[in-house]
DNA sequence: TTTGGTAATTTGGTCGACAAATGGAGTATT
DNA sequence: AATACTCCATTTGTCGACCAAATTACCAAA
């Protein structure tokens, strides 16, 4: 547990000093040389551990007055969310919806082709290849819509199913066993693309999503259950009727 | 343009030669001692400058062995695409406006009478504090609708227009003259919120996002007009459609 | 050929000193 | 009395030298 370097330890302590309030926010903290006879290190690694504070962005140094921490603690940009996999599901039905209708309007037969040959690939034995199929087709409808700050979105959205490890199990235990029925929900998308109609594609979408918090609440073991008790009945409820078709 | 601290400058130098190839990914690069000598400064400089380098994850240190360039430049995840503020401004009337149905079914007495007094404050004559009123007042209603994913896509959505220098100088355009008609539209949203009507409030937050987007496509200057141009027929007719009321 | 230890190299840390910048106290001026 | 200026104590910034710890390479002995 002890840190390599020395700077690392009296870094950490020096953040958790300042979660404790021990160095309220936007305070000035104490001198480099009281810290250092206080840590028992040199100036050198105060200043060090400083650094590595001040490049995650919890202190500010300025140069002949102090080092003062800063007023909000910096929510990393790239942090994602503790979310659940509902809420997830809830937001990608809401934004891939109103995506595929957009996209339905421009979409061109190039990307159509893609999306048809990403389909016969979902079928594939390879539960990776084809969740890596499922995440192709739905990427690319997102580029279709032509906005690119819609596609940053669902890509954030995609990297919570990602790398979240409730959402990724959660999803990972409903995916596996429907893998025809996926096939055939993505087909009815393409379809409704290809046709260039709006209102089918975002409905076609709508529904794609709406199995899936289905079987997801159905599907959903015994703990996540559990976990989400006290709001399944009204969960049940909101997330069925907002999903489901208009 | 010189950096305040000499081992920015330092840390700057050094991660431009790793972008140009003059210290490879994944090879090992000159000893401190050699570094001080060549940058002209101390080893302690070229230290501070190495753990900052660190601290992004451009290089590693490894301990009596020598410090060697990561292999792959992190790919920086809050990194904001380039976005124009009619796609940001077609993203958020897309997902604002069912967040904000969302929020219609379940908001609080609390945030409510907190949206009134963000109404009321957006006619304040300082024009900083009512965009700030504005950004509350839109990030209310997000966590109204509470969903976690749906908040954490809003405000990413809101760092574009506040970090986007070309998004905020359209958007700065278009919002100091419209003050009293942006002040009655939000009134609009509140009170359909306040009716627990999810449909007028739904229609409420499009007509908002479809004036600013009248008001931009009007009020744009010259040259964005010419750099929309090729653009900008379909783009009028597309965006007006999508943001128009249902 | 393998193994073991030793030496050279490199980073890690400390100390003392001085430079530069900041902020406030004190003073002079109006 | 109010204001502007100067001076100085405090604090961070930088440096060089010295020693410790870790890694690596080399070389000799079994």
């Amino acid at each position: 547990m002890s840190e390599k370097r020395l700077f690392h330890s009296v870094a950490e302590q020096i953040s958790d000093l300042i979660d404790e309030g021990v160095f309220p926010l936007g305070t000035r903290l104490p001198g480099e040389r009281e810290l250092a006879e206080r840590f028992g290190v040199s100036r050198v690694t105060i200043r060090e551990a400083e650094i590595a504070l001040q490049a995650v962005g919890k202190i500010q140094i300025k140069t002949g007055s102090g080092v003062y921490v800063s007023e909000e603690l910096p929510k990393d940009p790239g942090q994602l969310p503790d979310v659940s996999a509902f809420e997830l599901t809830e937001a990608r039905s809401m934004i891939e919806s109103e995506a595929a209708a957009l996209a339905a309007k421009v979409i061109s037969d190039e990307a159509l082709d893609d999306l048809q040959e990403l389909v016969s690939q979902m079928s594939a034995a390879n539960d990776d290849a084809a969740t890596s199929a499922d995440h192709a087709f739905h990427m690319t409808i997102a580029k279709a819509s032509g906005n690119k700050a819609i596609v940053h979105t669902i890509e954030t959205l995609w990297r919570m199913r990602e790398e979240l490890p409730k959402v990724k199990k959660t999803y990972g235990s409903v995916c596996e066993e429907d893998a025809e029925s996926r096939m055939r929900e993505h087909q009815l998308i393409l379809d409704a693309l290809k046709a260039h109609n709006p209102d089918d594609a975002r409905n076609a979408m709508r529904a794609h999503f709406f199995r899936l918090i289905s079987a997801m609440l159905d599907a959903t073991e015994q703990e996540a259950l559990r976990e989400v008790q006290q709001r399944a009945s009204e969960s049940r409820e909101r997330f069925l009727t907002n999903a489901n078709l208009g």
